[in-house]
DNA sequence: AGCGTTGGGTACCAGCACTATCTACGGTAG
DNA sequence: CTACCGTAGATAGTGCTGGTACCCAACGCT
């Protein structure tokens, strides 16, 4: 399809387009003569990629680079594609940052022993409880022994449904499962605390609160 | 304490200070005299909060002067207020924004049945959803199923632990929560994703950032 | 031949969160 | 008394991100 074709389909205007095209986010179309050039569904597919990770999972452009960058390239080595992926989302890390992490060694004792402490993930989590500790929100070891709980649970639902095959499909779903599904849950914890708050108010019980 | 104090105690810088002040986010201090005011632990409070709030709950400033004004006036309706907190969060939704939602109300009759089908919760979630969908990876009735059991038993956990007393603080603690504990969560659920993959088959090998 | 579309490029812009600088005064040390 | 540092208050400017606008010349379809 032609340019106008792609710009009408995703809703994404010609300037931005031409834009991502400019900045190597979208693969350029196959030129057909000097000032044509044919686009495809994969160039529909990138585009919701890219506008998905921007929007929702919040990802500023050199990250989304850093995503395509990794699902694009037949990784040699899946697993460091898959860090390098990961870490690029947000919240950013300085690179230089290296343990220790007190507050996060002690939850992640409770998600399991087979957490490497010096991962991205861990001074995401650090700064995290940093943050709501400075504000008098520290979070009790009951509270880390719950939440550890179920976010295990959920990744082990997340592990087993991981579609097999070539390991490219595998990280790409992953990677993007990491990145989109955090603002599913985040809005789900929302409706929870709401279904909790007016099955207590209005008098409902709801007793069968666990951990 | 003087304006040079608070600077040193909190780490931020003068220039930003002001800008606060300015900007209405922080209260001024008690003026004694015309060149000088003082400031105590509430203003050292109110920027560990503010940080807080852009830095880890990547509030942009104008949300944050939303959740100030909820922490700061004695509400007569508590569950206005709180509701109008909790949706100045990110993500932001459209003001006009109505629904239906019907990705978002499959899952959240998941949930439970004492939803408000209005509230900006709703909308975050559709989007979310549609997000995740756009790209392939749409979530399955089971899957929302896990999530929904598991964020509901968080939900729980939390209404359960929430200070006793004056409705003041019981709002502060519930919009701070939901805002703060949503990064440890995701920080939480990475560190999960971890642990099960490197306790399944690929025993040994780091799953996220290279050293 | 005419006309709209395209590629390619440069320039510009808006929002955000600061940051820097300036003025002017006032409390304090010497 | 005088010098000087700290402070309040105001205005202007900066750096970054993510576009958006416009222009021009070359196609290529009819």
């Amino acid at each position: 399809m032609r340019i106008s074709e792609l710009v009408e389909r995703t809703g994404v205007p010609l300037a931005t387009v031409k834009y991502y095209l400019r900045e190597g986010l979208l693969p350029p179309g196959r030129a057909v003569g000097a000032k044509l050039s044919l686009y495809g569904e994969e160039h529909v597919r990138r585009l919701a990629l890219i506008r998905a990770l921007r929007d929702t999972a919040n990802l500023p452009l050199a990250g989304v680079r850093t995503v395509v960058a990794v699902i694009d390239e037949p990784s040699p080595d899946p697993v460091a594609s898959l860090g390098r992926a990961v870490a690029a989302l947000p919240p950013a890390v300085a690179d230089d940052r290296r343990g220790p992490y007190p507050r996060a060694e002690a939850v992640a004792r409770e998600i399991g022993e087979h957490i490497d402490p010096g991962s991205a993930a861990m001074a995401q989590l650090e700064d995290a409880l940093a943050a709501a500790e400075s504000v008098g929100l520290g979070i009790s070891p009951e509270r880390a022994r719950c939440y550890a709980r179920h976010v295990h649970a959920m990744a082990e639902f997340d592990a087993a449904h991981v579609p097999a095959g070539e390991s490219g499909r595998a990280i790409e779903h992953v990677v993007l499962g990491t990145a989109l599904y955090e603002p599913v849950i985040a809005a789900m914890r929302r409706l929870a605390h709401q279904d909790v708050a007016r099955s207590r108010g209005a008098g409902g019980v709801r007793a069968d609160a666990e951990g």
